[in-house]
DNA sequence: TATGAATGAGAGTTCATTCAT
DNA sequence: TATGAATGAACTCTCATTCAT
């Protein structure tokens, strides 16, 4: 959201509701822009000048929309922590909290996020890393939201199925595992190897292999 | 090792053999600082100067020992490199291609490189992320490596035990897979969380699902 | 005074009465606002959207207002000058021609223009103070004028008291002088020190100093 | 003094002596560019690429010995301080403690001080005046120091005197007024009126000013 | 070999001013 | 009249790298 808060649309003139989804608009141009030369050209090599030329602006509208370059970079992992969320969520849920719906939400990761979102992922596993305290910050948050996200869903298909974790950390350690995995499969076989096309098959060995972990650590080891 | 390639001792006389000596210990002495600086305060955050200060030598003798400031940390990569695989190397072969040899592997990365090493982790998976295209080349050619070793490690022990993985790209993606978790894992509880305390416990249950996860890969499903 | 001249009430349909009220006291609020700022914030400190927004206008309505940023405290320059010289040549008048009148003013610079007034001192004595060439020439205006009053009131008290003043360049000096000293006493006391509680005490010894070295330069050493 | 601290000569060898040196007098040719700019052009209008050029040095190298902008103004007023109270101290000390030597020293504001270091001035009194709050602060150090040493001859010229001020605050607010006429007397004819010719005068007529109003100060009223 | 002063391109950021609405 | 988004020149400051000594 830019820098000034947006006011309810209904309260305000017709002029002042164009300049408002103007605004909204260039918002996101700038921040379009932005995650596109992140990822290509890296956070560090990308100028605040690149930007503004890439969004067809001036210097000072894109800090008039940001407060500075990490800000830039920061909006852009809300942005992206909300989609990956909702996609790997939305998957999850169409299945119940089954072991299917938690295959569902890995192959949704695979097959929709970083097919459809590759620059995404670059500045979420790559670009924000190492930065600044705050970006880090920031970082550490969503990797605990998603983490949380895996490890209730991994609870409640536990729940629901009537079995139990061994250990006492493991639900966490196990949650933060498949991220790992995510991560680094992600960035293995989009930024190293050129494997767009490969993906569904990759994405289901790994899927296979975090459910074959997920089945081991469980009471019962029925694995389906 | 220094721009001036080394000698073999017994070439050189006694005088030019303590010249020698001198210069790797200075080597040694202005990567170490580096690695200390890199990962308390930031790649990018740790200027030349503060490397030489830090090394007590002066930053034109930066310059005479590397290249430039990527040289330094491709360095640091190649020795941390070495460390990593030597350890994981090490505790696999003690216990012959076994899925024991392949547990113990696991372990001693939790217990033995995270914990006696955390600077060198900050390193390989923080900063060292997303700077250049030569490192990031280096970074590749350096995880393509520890891959290779899961992979092969994977594959004779299967080998030994007369097992074969299911489906094509699995024993590579696998591999990925766990170097995934080793990443996340220590990011996750040495950089974010201090769990340094607990990380023995969290490795055997990173460990643990590693090993289900292999276990399920395969035909048979025996988890030891 | 508003860029557009102000037309006499009387010539004026009420409407247009009203609008040029309105705009009068609007361009007062602008200024008072600036005046603020300029004393507690500093004049380079103090963006025009800080202005503005303390005016509870736009950006754009000052502009409307004001030339540029630069007429802002011009015209503060102004008024200001206008309050002193009035406070000042007031207190004189009131006693007539004569030695006391002159302290009468010399105390109400610190007793009245000081205490009341000491964001107008800030303006004058600190923030407008080698900005442009066109500030510092209003500010010799300013001082020119004032000093002029001064010297003006000397030279009335000495023909009164048929006293004539030693030397050629004299009156214009003492003047200069007298007009140091109440600048760096009110600086010194009202910004470095806050000593707004004993001023009255200050300013006493400072017009003792004052009517004392007047009368030195007078032939006849009658100290009243 | 630069950055770096300066060693003393003997500990250094031949050509860290010549370097040192090399230092120093490139240290003081940046200020004395840094100087002649804020005088002409003003502090806020001089930059440091400027001061860069004028000195023949890169930018960089105006960095390598000022910590910023503000630490060169900052340098330059502890200079121009030590330069005004030697210039006033060494007049007023040849005379000992007699109003003859409180007279000199006036003379020697105007007729040396001034008449020599016209640029001094312009920092002192002009440039340096409502900026940052540190420079600010180093101000009001300075001018504490110099009315300080004003009071304390003020103070004991009574004393070898046998004479005793009036009223109780008197010495120190005496002690800044005369500051303030010096100021203000200097601010008038060097930089409004270019009155360099007549600065003998004109002092003569301030200190005369000065010596009546101490004198009438002093429960004794001989004028000398 | 070693030093450390010097370089200078380049970055992020600010803000007085303008102008379409 | 009033708005406030947009401009872009200008500024301060950093720092990897070089090179005379």
């Amino acid at each position: 959201m830019p820098a000034k808060k947006l006011i309810k649309e209904e309260n305000l003139s017709k002029s002042a509701q164009r300049r408002q989804r103007e605004r909204e608009h260039r918002y996101q141009t700038i921040l379009t822009a932005a995650e596109k030369l992140f990822a290509t050209e890296g956070y560090h090599k990308s100028s605040m000048e690149q930007i503004a030329n890439a969004s067809e602006v001036s210097v000072g509208a894109v800090y008039f929309y940001f407060k500075n370059k990490e800000d830039l970079i920061i909006q852009l992992l809300d942005e992206i922590g909300y989609v990956l969320r909702s996609t790997l969520g939305n998957a999850f849920k169409k299945h119940g909290p089954t072991m299917e719906g938690f295959k569902q939400a890995g192959y949704a990761f695979f097959e929709d996020f970083c097919v459809n979102y590759p620059e995404k992922c670059a500045i979420i596993f790559r670009e924000s890393v190492g930065n600044s305290p705050e970006l880090e910050g920031r970082r550490k948050k969503l990797f605990e939201k998603c983490t949380g996200d895996v490890r209730s869903a991994l609870l409640s298909v536990c729940e629901n199925q009537g079995l139990k974790f061994k250990g006492q950390y493991s639900a966490e350690v196990i949650a933060v595992s498949i991220m790992g995995i995510y991560e680094r499969v992600a960035y293995q076989y989009l930024f190293w190897q050129d494997a767009s096309n490969d993906i569904r098959l990759i994405g289901r060995d790994a899927v296979g292999f975090i459910t074959g972990g997920v089945n081991y650590l469980l009471n019962e080891i029925s694995c389906t």
